[in-house]
DNA sequence: AACAAACGGCTTTTT
DNA sequence: GCCGTTTGTT
């Protein structure tokens, strides 16, 4: 969609309604972020406003900024004072603002979810309470609800017994956050919305000073980011929220469709209009969309429409095994003479992407990969940002603790909890006990109390606590990179990993990848720089450079689109994902995923599953997706199915693995054709499972046999193992069961 | 205190 | 099939 384009009647109403309160449910395609960003340059240009009195929030960095560059192209030139960017950086940014109203300071650090565990655990360990049993992600996730949720630790109410633990924990987690100078994802909405509850000064300021508020993935909002806009509205109702309930996809981390029917109710004035004609896709490819979220209740409908009629059917696929799945793709793609970058592969869970990369390192094919192992997350940059969080804040214990033997430098764990007790007893932070001791020199006294540290230890901590403060007293005059370089080099890290092993070397490439990040933006103080390596995600570095498929999850690709996209795994446990089975509110949400899925694709779509599916390392059945038989008949091209790639061409209409789950089980449906495993298609250097056979096997798929307890079943699998083998059987009653054959004394039936 | 080897828990999804 | 933690060894 290009911006010279006019627009359509209701895009044009949309940008020029004025007066209420405006909800916009737009269609995937519809063109939403290209109606804000007209609707900003549209206010501008009004000249009833001015840029500083616009506030427009996003969910990503990523949508922030094609905002920008498309309100730029609209305006010949940046808007002077624009508030443009993430919930989560523009509350960061009114945090540091408003300090001196808050328990946290300016100079707060941000906690990911790592940082936050160890905060749990250290909570825990504080309440006496064991680790294993009240698991710390779980508490978690608890307490982050009731943050989303706007619930204090004093107003939380616990309804089981594992939410009275969390709750208990809740309280100590804050007070370490406080302790630590820090704040976590969830606090940064948390603490806005109490500050401008408790401050009606500073509240009406910024309700003066924003005279239109615009909101981008409406849907996904949580109810603190609700209330936020709400409260920074006021009554005015200058409010302009676009959004698509179809496309909710983060209810996990709060986001609550039911915000669209709060809006209706708290502005009972609004005006909504819906955005119905899709730029992107096939008429063909919008059936299938349509066809799959038509299902869902609690949708307002829209009647999305395009003028591409018709368009290339849909191919749906059952490769073997993820193997095959991968070689499937892989192959299209090489055998298609489309640009390799106009290619999406897309996964329910990150776990998926691995056998996906090794088929395109396998083909010697580039790939460009989002998310998975995060850059922000891997291990080496979390100790440099833990050093420069340290450096920056030395409250931060946990990044303290994090460094403080990293590489190691004779500051074990003994000496670690020797110095956590020792700071605790006189009641000062870590860094002012490290300093303390510091200070005492090599000497052996120190006034009053003796420090409980033997020489070496001592000679090391003092050593450590010595770099540090160096540290801190350059670190405003020295430049963010610079100051990275010094640490690098002082701390030793960099002689640590580059200690001539391969993967030394990849971690040491991405420091300097960290570095370069630096290096980009040399006006950020150090301050600013921590904000940005907090705020930023995989997804939002997407660029439009590089001529190699997308591998990204479902999530990811909200927003995106492509000429041709794979959707994998299209299989019950996955897409659903086996966690949503029993809650319906859950099975909603994996519909809508699939359906964003769908609709990323301009013209050609693929999806697939897998006959068999290894969970984690054993394998198991793959049964089509209960989504797959909402999609009509006629948009499928089964005849095409596999055969450009792999194996298998496969009637799906008629077959018992495509009915829905409830009408058949496992074993009755692996029943119906007995499948021999078809082997991946590409020649050579395929890493294939060893066919050898050192022993003799006395079972051949498709064979019927008698279990004593279990049954009558049909092998599917016998492998040789250790001078036994190992056969696969799926009973009629009891399912897939894998048996040792020495020990099962399986009986074969022959009935044929 | 530092490393190697075994062990267990785990996977949704992200700002 | 991976990652982080625990355990054993020097």
């Amino acid at each position: 969609m290009d911006i010279a384009g006019e627009l359509n009647p209701q895009q044009q109403q949309a940008v020029t309604s004025s007066g209420r309160a405006i909800l916009v449910l737009a269609g995937p395609g519809s063109g939403k972020t290209r109606v804000l960003a007209h609707r900003i340059a549209h206010l501008v240009q009004q000249r009833s406003v001015a840029p500083w009195a616009i506030m427009a929030v996003t969910f990503t960095n990523k949508a922030a900024r094609e905002m920008r560059e498309r309100v730029e192209r609209l305006l010949g030139g940046q808007p002077d004072g624009l508030t443009l960017g993430t919930f989560h950086a523009t509350c960061a940014r009114i945090l540091r603002r408003q300090a001196d109203c808050l328990t946290a300071p300016a100079d707060f650090v941000i906690y990911d979810a790592k940082d936050q565990e160890s905060v749990v655990k250290q909570a825990l360990k504080k309440l006496n309470l064991d680790e294993k049993r009240y698991r710390p992600r779980q508490i978690l996730s608890i307490i982050s609800r009731a943050k989303n949720e706007l619930i204090a630790p004093e107003a939380f109410q616990a309804r089981t017994y594992l939410e009275e633990v969390a709750g208990r924990v809740y309280g100590e987690y804050q007070a370490l956050l406080r302790e630590n100078d820090a704040l976590d994802f969830d606090d940064l909405l948390m603490q806005v919305v109490f500050l401008l509850d408790t401050h009606p000064a500073v509240l009406r300021k910024y309700q003066q000073r924003y005279r239109h508020i615009l909101v981008d993935e409406f849907q996904d909002t949580n109810t603190a980011q609700y209330v936020l806009i709400k409260q920074l509205a006021g009554g005015q109702g200058n409010l302009f929220c676009v959004g698509d309930e179809d496309q909710s996809i983060y209810l996990f981390r709060g986001a609550d469709w039911r915000n669209v029917r709060r809006f209706r109710e708290d502005y009972p004035e609004s005006e909504t209009i819906l955005l119905e004609q899709n730029y992107r896709s096939t008429q063909l490819i919008l059936d299938a969309a349509q066809a799959v979220i038509k299902r869902n209740s609690n949708r307002t409908h829209k009647a999305l429409f395009t003028e591409r009629k018709g368009g290339a059917r849909i191919t749906v696929g059952e490769p073997y095994d993820e193997d095959e799945e991968a070689e499937f793709v892989v192959n299209t793609i090489r055998r298609g003479n489309a640009d390799p970058g106009s290619y999406a592969i897309m996964y329910r869970t990150n776990a998926q992407s691995r056998r996906i990369e090794e088929a395109f390192v396998r083909a010697g094919m580039p790939y460009r990969l989002v998310g998975a192992t995060r850059f922000y997350a891997r291990r080496e940059v979390k100790d440099v940002i833990a050093y420069l969080r340290v450096v920056h804040n030395q409250a931060d214990s946990i990044g303290l603790l994090r460094i403080i033997n990293v590489p190691p430098r004779g500051i074990g764990a003994k000496t670690i909890a020797a110095l956590q007790n020792w700071a605790a007893e006189q009641g000062i932070p870590l860094a002012a006990a490290l300093e303390k001791i510091a200070a005492t020199g090599d000497g052996t006294r120190s006034g009053r109390a003796p420090l409980p540290f033997p020489g070496r230890a001592r000679k090391a901590l003092v050593r450590f606590a010595n770099l540090l403060t160096g540290w801190v007293m350059q670190r405003d005059t020295v430049p963010v990179p610079e100051l990275m370089d010094l640490i690098l080099e002082k701390s030793g890290y960099r002689a640590y990993l580059c200690d001539g092993s391969r993967e030394g070397e990849d971690r040491w490439e991405n420091i300097l990848e960290l570095r370069n990040v630096a290096r980009e933006y040399p006006e950020l103080t150090l301050t600013e720089f921590l904000e940005r390596v907090a705020l930023v995600s995989e997804v939002d570095n997407l660029t439009d450079e590089g001529d190699a498929p997308t591998l990204l999850t479902l999530h990811a690709a909200k927003g995106l689109e492509f000429p041709t996209v794979f959707i994998l795994g299209v299989e019950e446990g996955i897409l659903p994902h086996k966690r949503s089975w029993d809650e319906p509110e859950q099975m909603a949400e994996e519909r809508r995923l699939f359906y964003v899925g769908i609709t990323r694709a301009r013209n050609k779509l693929y999806l697939l599953h897998c006959f068999r599916r290894a969970f984690w390392g054993d394998p198991d059945l793959g049964l089509p997706s209960r989504f797959l038989s909402d999609l009509p008949p006629e948009l499928i091209d089964d005849r095409e199915g596999m055969a450009a790639g792999a194996a298998v061409s496969y009637d799906y209409t008629g077959s018992a693995l495509f009915s829905p789950r409830s009408s058949g089980t496992v074993g009755r449906s692996l029943l119906t054709p007995a499948r021999a495993p078809s082997r991946g298609i590409s020649p050579s250097p395929v890493k294939s499972r060893p066919i050898a056979r050192p022993v003799e096997p006395s079972y051949r798929t498709g064979q019927r046999v008698r279990h004593d307890s279990f049954g009558e079943g049909i092998v599917i699998e016998a492998e040789p193992a250790d001078g036994d083998e190992i056969v696969t059987v799926a009973f009629e009653d009891k399912g897939l069961k894998r048996l040792l054959a020495s020990m099962a004394k399986l009986q074969a039936v022959d009935d044929e």
